[in-house]
DNA sequence: TTGTAGGCGTTATCAC
DNA sequence: GTGATAACGCCTACAA
């Protein structure tokens, strides 16, 4: 048995496809006698309404921005800060009537070129009905923002970027680096070591990262800033990707390679909180004994007395949302305020 | 300037469309050399690859499952139980490389007749381009259920259905109730207050329900457990939707109103958390004074040390993922154990 | 107020 | 290995 469609339904009652339509879309565009004998109708025959797939490719629009959120979807879930963004994004869009669509990034198979690589990534991106994309904590050159680029599809990155035709809502990671360097060597440190995500599962060995390794990184402007910051050795080490769990392994390697610095940034919130939670366990105090920073200024930072460098997130995710459905579309960056908060967890470095 | 698609590609190379497709989807369908030449010429003059929407069209398949959360969106997003549950979700449908589409439920324009209202509620999940579709702390009968039935779209649901063509994943309501019902009667507590949620904003000022009100809560059966095992009064507040805020509210109503039961049991945890901040800042102590219990076991339920009941969350939504994705798609019902977990919440009652 | 017709971009089928 | 063609389901000029 075939699918109802408008066809079937139009045969039904004797009317043409396009009455059909006009009742569901147009209601002025024909007597609400006939238009209620045609719900009527659709109600009794089971037609179910316009389907998407149809409507989407005839109108050119699906009605859903595209969230690329990091590496690994379920990963975000457990991020503070995407579920901020999250939050103000969803406080906008939702007005609208707007769906959100999550969509992960396939790692390519492994051993084919880049190329294909870059192809397999974005599979999700491609095949996903979306006016708009976003792109959180991935870097602005991203296989899929060229691809929504390509496609012609608004796109607004959360990074600065120099060119005019792009759109973005960004903070200023450089000077956000630098605020926390200040503020360090102020107090007197001058060997700091620096927790960043990298792409391996949380928890991994933990590890020390040369300076090559660090153009990979999302916030290697944040490090900028730190290294212009602090006059002395700024040493960076991970422990997998943005964790609790990373931040803790990090810092137990710290302590296991006899490197301790006499302060800790955490180029995260998530991972700062896992450097208090490993000092804790190691009998060290905090800010005592090592001082620790972090960044963003996620609620759980407050909660912990955290110094870290604030910034509005879910204003964020909602300018990020604005940009997203605006029907105008014209290129334009958002550039949000920073602050230093200044908690319980930085002291004068321990001689 | 038109618009690259596969017709235009196919025009530059001199080959056929088709065969243009079948360099992206089926690659083993022509000569290497040829698919390279179009992948090359594609690049050259901007072609992005096959269009969503056109697929879909064609292929019948979206490639993205529909999560339908709560009444509002950005709501959920501050619900760690969802949170979880969408972890648990992300975690088994990013390895197909399916998509996650998050769909608000747009309120009906005030006055319209209730098939109207249901109509414009579910404009969302019409529009929206999904393989299936999941609904979660929403009666399973909601409208949006019967749209995706009647789209023929897999539905999976979260609580017990009769009808043995639905599948769903869930735990025993009722029973869950009767557990902690019974925890606290053996307790010796004859008179408890339960928070639920309701549809208002979050610290609404705070009232009590009637019993022909309850049955438009999404945790019925909860309550109903609850009263078959509590030998005395049952008191149903709200102080809003679900949040910390609405189980504060609402237990500040209760000593408001000097209804301050002996055991206060809020349907989510989070609401119970909401009662214990209440509690504290009134200088009741918990248990001594009041004993308080939750649902769900949330992760900071372990860290209040709340007593409440576990259900495996995050397996939860692995389930309903693998369900949403199961091509073969027959109905199938998965009942997941839930085990009362006391902790340090729950004394006996004080007389 | 209603009907006709064309096409949105893709891919499966079936020839060649 | 490659090409022509016909849908998929819908909406919107435009014509009646």
């Amino acid at each position: 048995m075939a699918r109802i469609t408008v066809k079937t339904l139009a045969a039904a009652l004797g009317v043409s496809p396009a009455t059909v339509s006009n009742a569901y879309n147009r209601p002025d565009q024909l007597s609400p006698q006939l238009r209620e004998r045609i719900l009527a109708t659709a109600e009794e025959i089971g037609y179910p309404g316009p389907d998407a797939a149809g409507r989407t490719l005839r109108m050119g629009r699906a009605e859903a921005v595209g969230v690329l959120l990091t590496e690994r979807l379920s990963y975000a879930f457990s991020d503070p800060f995407a579920i901020e963004f999250l939050t103000g994004l969803s406080e906008v869009v939702e007005e609208h009537g707007i769906s959100i669509v999550l969509m992960p990034v396939s790692r390519g198979a492994p051993g084919s070129s880049p190329a294909e690589a870059d192809e397999s990534q974005v599979t999700a991106v491609r095949n996903a009905n979306i006016d708009a994309l976003t792109i959180l904590s991935l870097p602005a050159d991203h296989p899929a923002a060229t691809l929504a680029r390509a496609r012609g599809m608004r796109l607004v990155t959360t990074s600065v970027s120099n060119d005019p035709e792009s759109s973005w809502v960004a903070i200023d990671d450089f000077g956000a680096g630098v605020m926390v360097g200040e503020h360090l060597a102020s107090l007197g440190h001058r060997d700091i070591a620096v927790l960043v995500e990298t792409n391996q599962p949380a928890g991994s060995p933990g590890w020390r990262l040369d300076a090559a390794e660090l153009s990979f990184l999302d916030y290697a402007a944040r490090v900028a800033g730190l290294r212009k910051a602090v006059p002395g050795q700024v040493l960076i080490v991970s422990g997998g990707h943005n964790s609790i769990e990373s931040g803790a392994t990090a810092t137990t390697w710290l302590l296991d390679h006899d490197q301790l610095p006499t302060a800790i940034v955490g180029l995260s919130d998530v991972l700062a909180l896992g450097a208090l939670q490993a000092l804790a366990n190691c009998r060290l105090r905090t800010p005592a004994n090592v001082s620790v920073c972090g960044f963003d200024d996620i609620p759980a930072a407050k909660a912990a007395d955290l110094t870290t460098v604030h910034q509005p997130i879910r204003d964020k995710g909602q300018h990020v949302g604005r940009l997203l459905i605006d029907p105008a579309s014209r290129p334009r960056q958002v550039l949000l305020p920073i602050s230093l908060v200044t908690r319980a967890t930085t002291a004068p470095a321990r001689r």
